[in-house]
DNA sequence: GACTCGTGGGT
DNA sequence: TACCCAAGAGT
């Protein structure tokens, strides 16, 4: 990475209103900056790495709403990360229950150990980019934001809001090339931080996907893509959706419920649930039963997820003919129904397992 | 590059 | 309703 800000050359560096872009953002940011968790308090320089670490990784792909009861729960139970690399993986995937891409959570034990060990996050981009579950912007971001350095940090707020920028027209993802350079052609050598959490404010609040509010937006004089801001930047074509079936199964005895572990590859990984017919994305369930019992619909969910929808069959055992035999499940163990909710359900089963309770009611 | 991987809110 | 999409990473 080399500083730009003067005298770079390529592409749209040379525009006039690079140097222009930054001040008046940072103004803006400066009187409207959304205070959020995990942002240092105005007149703090820098934030503390773990949280900002954190609430990015938590931000990978999920909203501001969602993320901040999330945050505030892990910095309560985990207060640094010390803490959260000497608690059990499994803890730490069932308080993610719920906020999905559960992979982000074993990669979030896996680094907060890594960086424990080594005493501390590395301060700079490539030493970031190279621990689990940093990617080019988590890495960008947390260089920025926690340590001051000067990094491009591009997600797809930043993609939005600098492809209306420069008017670029380009299809995504062949357009990024184009969006990364002007980025960095705008990027201040100081402040960089504010300035990536100042374009990611703009796109949330006025730079919108959807009906931007261009009349009241800082960078409006800088702005040539205003007239067609809406249809920038210009999107491919998105995949149909597959649907799936598959069955659950609720194995209740003595006031408790028979739950696995998923394996730690595919979806919901490494996650508690109900034991299911081993349905995926690509293939239905087999409808098979763990074990023999009198099996009867309690309900179903339609559960979407981001490329398959699945119709969820929960089956549970009729009265008198309970499960017994439990040797014959998968390995797996009683969870108390009264302690259901700290089981760290995701989504999917814990709304099977709401089907199932109101059966018994 | 193309795919996989969750969830909830907005329109 | 049926989309669309969010502070993406890993394969």
């Amino acid at each position: 990475m080399d500083a730009r800000g003067q005298s770079a050359k390529c592409g749209k560096v040379d525009d006039p209103r690079a140097g222009s872009i930054a001040p008046a953002l940072l103004g803006w940011y400066d009187a409207h900056a959304r205070a959020l968790p995990w942002r240092a308090p105005p007149g703090a320089n820098r934030a503390d790495p773990y949280r900002v670490w954190l609430s990015e990784v938590m931000l990978q792909q999920t909203t501001v709403a969602a993320v901040i009861p999330y945050f505030e729960r892990f910095t309560t139970r985990w207060t640094d990360v010390a803490a959260l690399a000497a608690a059990p993986e499994e803890e730490v995937m069932a308080a993610w229950a719920g906020l999905g891409y559960y992979s982000r959570a074993r990669r979030l034990v896996e680094c907060a150990r890594v960086v424990a060990d080594r005493g501390g996050f590395p301060e700079d981009e490539a030493g970031l980019r190279a621990l689990p579950g940093l990617g080019a912007y988590t890495a960008a971001a947390v260089a920025a934001i926690a340590f001051g350095q000067r990094a491009v940090v591009v997600d797809a707020n930043v993609e939005r809001v600098v492809a209306r920028l420069f008017d670029i027209d380009e299809p995504l993802p062949a357009a990024r090339a184009a969006i990364r350079e002007a980025a960095d052609a705008i990027t201040p050598d100081a402040r960089s931080g504010d300035f990536a959490q100042a374009m990611m404010d703009l796109g949330a609040g006025i730079c919108s996907v959807r009906a931007p509010q261009c009349l009241i937006c800082p960078l409006r004089s800088d702005c040539r893509g205003q007239a067609r801001a809406e249809q920038l930047p210009v999107k491919p074509p998105k995949k149909a959706k597959a649907q799936r079936v598959g069955h659950a199964w609720w194995i209740e005895r003595d006031d408790a419920v028979w739950l696995i572990r998923r394996p730690a590859n595919g979806m919901l990984g490494g996650m508690r649930a109900l034991p299911d017919d081993g349905w995926n994305a690509r293939r239905d369930g087999s409808g098979n039963a763990p074990l023999d019992g009198g099996w009867q619909e309690a309900g179903r969910v339609a559960h979407v997820f981001t490329h398959v929808a699945l119709d969820l069959a929960v089956m549970v055992s009729q009265g008198d003919d309970r499960p017994e035999r439990v040797n014959e499940l998968e390995e797996g163990e009683w969870w108390p129904l009264a302690r259901l909710d700290e089981a760290g359900l995701p989504t999917l089963y814990a709304r099977a397992a709401a089907v199932a309770m109101a059966r018994k009611g």
